[in-house]
DNA sequence: GCCAGCATGTAAGGAGTTACATGATTAT
DNA sequence: ATAATCATGTAACTCCTTACATGCTGGC
């Protein structure tokens, strides 16, 4: 018989991160916004389709956290770029003061294969490793390329610290597929 | 005009997971699936919901990959379990075989939200960090527990393989956020 | 001339969620 | 009594994806 409603409703979290993005102060199109996320939003969080990203973009206009503006440009297409209102950065503080932290997802594809490896060969079993630590390694890199970009300025600053911590969980996956690397090799399993 | 197609076609990958939780030999209801996903699965992939497990489970039973089977209890509802056929056992080979290795995707609430930490006070940064390494910790408890759950049965040396790497990642997960907590300290970013 | 990048969108469908409903048994 | 666990399912909805479509500009 009504439910109390305690904790207030949020958006989706993707619109939080489109909130986010824009909270830079630069004015970004939708465009911009998805290579915005394939750049840093990637690497610990995941990177939404491109027609998501337009239409979370919708949402937020109605809702009037968000405020379009035509750009013309004579060398390329015109565009349309988004700047946070008021209102919108109210709720991306809302949500980040009192939205809660749940505990990290990862979505493994490499782990969660190995965890049914009894039915495969050892040969594909170290494919899978060996695979994955080189997607590993290149994600590593991008990061690496990420922080390199980044200059110096204050506003970076908690930027440059994520993409660090994003680097720590990484190698510490490293460490670990090597460590099943080994303990494969030590102690040979059985295909059933 | 007609594409070639050439990866062949695959489910989704929680029909794989339900799969390679029955590849272990078991009869398996839904409600168990679900147990064993919140139990083991979790920690390096996802759970899925409930009704999604039933879900699946009607759609590899149409498509011949699993066989249900009626058990009847005297002391709990009766329940239907679930077996691998052989066709199942080949069709989860052919995925561990040949669906690419994509890089893992790490859902991080508490990093995006640190991201766009600069529109929150220092207290909330703090706050964000601390809260999500319990969460960490917990998790990486509850890890522990499952792999002294684990026997010395040589079935489980995957499973128990697969456990240490995710220690090993969240590990790396807390050594960051440690990183991230001493920068914040060290340089206070201001709130903007 | 054609492809790549810029820029925006629609259409269709799938995966996954929450909420609800039912009913049995066991423990408090 | 009633709450908790076991066990299965439906209904409604949302997020998100893939695929397609359009058109412009710049470089090879």
């Amino acid at each position: 018989m009504g439910d109390v409603n305690e904790t207030t409703e949020f958006l989706p979290t993707t619109a939080y991160a489109v909130l986010g993005l824009l909270s830079f102060g630069e004015g970004l199109s939708g465009y911009e916004l998805r290579q915005r996320a394939l750049g840093s939003l990637r690497f610990f969080y995941w990177s939404p389709a491109q027609s998501q990203i337009y239409r979370e973009l919708r949402r937020l206009e109605a809702q009037g956290f968000v405020a379009p503006q035509r750009v013309e440009q004579q060398d390329r297409p015109d565009k349309t770029v988004y700047r946070l209102t008021a209102s919108g950065r109210s709720e991306l503080v809302r949500w980040i003061e009192s939205s809660p932290i749940d505990p990290p997802v990862i979505k493994h594809p490499a782990a969660l294969r190995l965890f049914f490896g009894h039915v495969v060969s050892g040969e594909r079993r170290h494919e899978i490793l060996s695979n994955h630590m080189d997607n590993v390694e290149d994600v590593l890199g991008e990061l690496e390329a990420l922080t390199v970009g980044l200059d110096d300025d204050e506003r970076v600053q908690l930027a440059r610290a994520v993409s660090g911590w994003a680097v720590s969980i990484y190698r510490g996956d490293l460490r670990g597929a090597g460590a099943v690397a080994s303990a494969l090799d030590a102690d040979p399993v059985s295909m059933r």
